[in-house]
DNA sequence: TTTACTAACTTGCAAAATGCAAGTGTACAA
DNA sequence: TTGTACACTTGCATTTTGCAAGTTAGTAAA
């Protein structure tokens, strides 16, 4: 830790390129395993994703368990802490669809957000936890 | 930029280490110096901050102006892109507060967020444009 | 039980980013 | 014209990342 900073704590899990990628395709992409991320369009390589799996196992925001269907599987999932950061993704998906035009942000997003924000949140947990 | 989705768009601007920090400076602590951000307890290298100062620059998320009462210093302070991230930041605080005890977070800070968190980001925004 | 296949992960090496110490350029004041 | 303050650059060592190739382990079919 670098701080006590909250900012600073925060970036200590996620501050770099790929962390928050792999949590954005627990959140939104439904993936669950090595191979489904390694598979994002932004081209993870498989030792820096494996790291990043890693470090995030570490910090508590994602766990995971042998598949039992296929034992050479490896199923990841969030942890509530890795849940939590649900807003976060939400307020950066905003700020950037307010600032770059043509990204793939569902036209409807930042009036919904706007209009009941909790409720969008609560919808993309929902599908998760269940 | 790596992909058209947002989370990457937002990460090609901020994702690292100390671009969040610089911006927590001019939102938070009141900082507009270069001198200033260098002096912040998590020691950032002078060659980084200036590269990190000109690529937020250059991104419309800070600008600069010759200090007018002393022409060797530059005067730094947010654009409206850069005030649009204040949402994102209090998400941050909020999630590193409610998993790490013992961080710079004002004990009703949570609860405030919780109870009228457009309030709370509407004083931090006027302190700034007001 | 050998062979082939798949998935996760590691290794080796090159390239890029970062950290650190020292130095440069410019405005200002004595 | 000397000294000082401030922003910023440079050179070099260290660390992190990117890429290609390999390794290990479970599974299934011959």
């Amino acid at each position: 830790m670098r701080s006590d900073c909250p900012i600073s704590y925060a970036l200590d899990f996620f501050g770099d390129k790929w962390s928050l990628l792999v949590i954005r395709d627990l959140v939104f992409e439904g993936k669950s395993f090595f191979k489904e991320f390694q598979q994002s369009k932004e081209g993870i390589a498989t030792n820096i994703l494996s790291s990043r799996l890693k470090k995030l196992e570490a910090s508590g925001i994602i766990e995971s368990r042998v598949y039992p269907q296929l034992k050479t599987k490896k199923e990841y999932k969030l942890t509530a802490k890795g849940l939590d950061l649900i807003p976060v993704l939400v307020e950066m998906i905003a700020w950037s669809a307010k600032y770059q035009e043509g990204l793939a942000v569902h036209d409807d997003f930042l009036s919904k957000v706007e209009h009941d924000r909790e409720a969008v949140i609560e919808v993309i947990r929902s599908r998760l936890v269940g």
